[in-house]
DNA sequence: TCAACCTGGTAGG
DNA sequence: CCTACCAGGTTGA
């Protein structure tokens, strides 16, 4: 269907339904499933989508799914991140360079854009990703390493961090060992 | 100008 | 290890 301007397509996976949002320039947001029966979305007659976005779906279907396997997305459809500021977009693309099982923290990103000060609002950029999943904000974790937040809720970030083989430190096993 | 953030570092228990 | 508290950059109202 058709709104704002924007074509908004439902994208489904093993983990549910994926709602993906396309502008004319490409890829300009995607949300988590919000409730997992709920997807009574009536899928649009195939004729009335220009093939350009059904061919973006297809290659965010399979880019969503791949990164959900805790596995590089390949190729991905052009992302339309107009809607952020610069500092935004600079923090996206900081993003995008972290590969399944790699992590980095707010302040890591902060300082490689030369705003050792700015890790908060790092963190905020990272809220306002319209993009998620594919622009990897969930592999960014705490200075302690710890989780941290997430928009999309706190589970969907660790539930991607697992997928891709990152653990991070159990809530509950503080200092049974002494390493680490 | 002000308050809200997916923070970070310090201080104290 | 855990809570409390404050400084800090950027954004949207």
């Amino acid at each position: 269907m058709k709104a704002n301007g924007k074509w908004v397509l439902s994208i489904r996976t093993n983990d549910g339904e994926f709602v993906a949002r396309y502008s004319e320039q490409g890829l300009c947001g995607l949300d988590f499933p919000t409730a997992p029966g709920a997807e009574a979305r009536s899928p649009e007659p195939p004729r009335e989508i220009p093939a350009q976005v059904r061919e973006w779906r297809k290659l965010t279907a399979a880019a969503l799914k791949r990164v959900l396997n805790g596995e590089m997305p390949g190729a991905l459809p052009p992302l339309d991140l107009t809607s952020g500021t610069e500092f935004q977009r600079r923090v996206w693309e900081l993003l995008c360079a972290i590969g399944p099982g790699q992590t980095s923290t707010y302040g890591e990103i902060a300082h490689r854009l030369g705003r050792p000060g700015a890790m908060r609002a790092v963190g905020g950029a990272c809220g306002a990703n319209p993009v998620p999943v594919l622009v990897p904000c969930h592999r960014v974790l705490a200075a302690n390493r710890k989780i941290g937040g997430f928009s999309g809720g706190a589970a969907w970030k660790e539930k991607l961090l697992a997928r891709e083989g990152v653990l991070l430190p159990t809530l509950s096993a503080r200092g049974t060992k002494s390493g680490d």
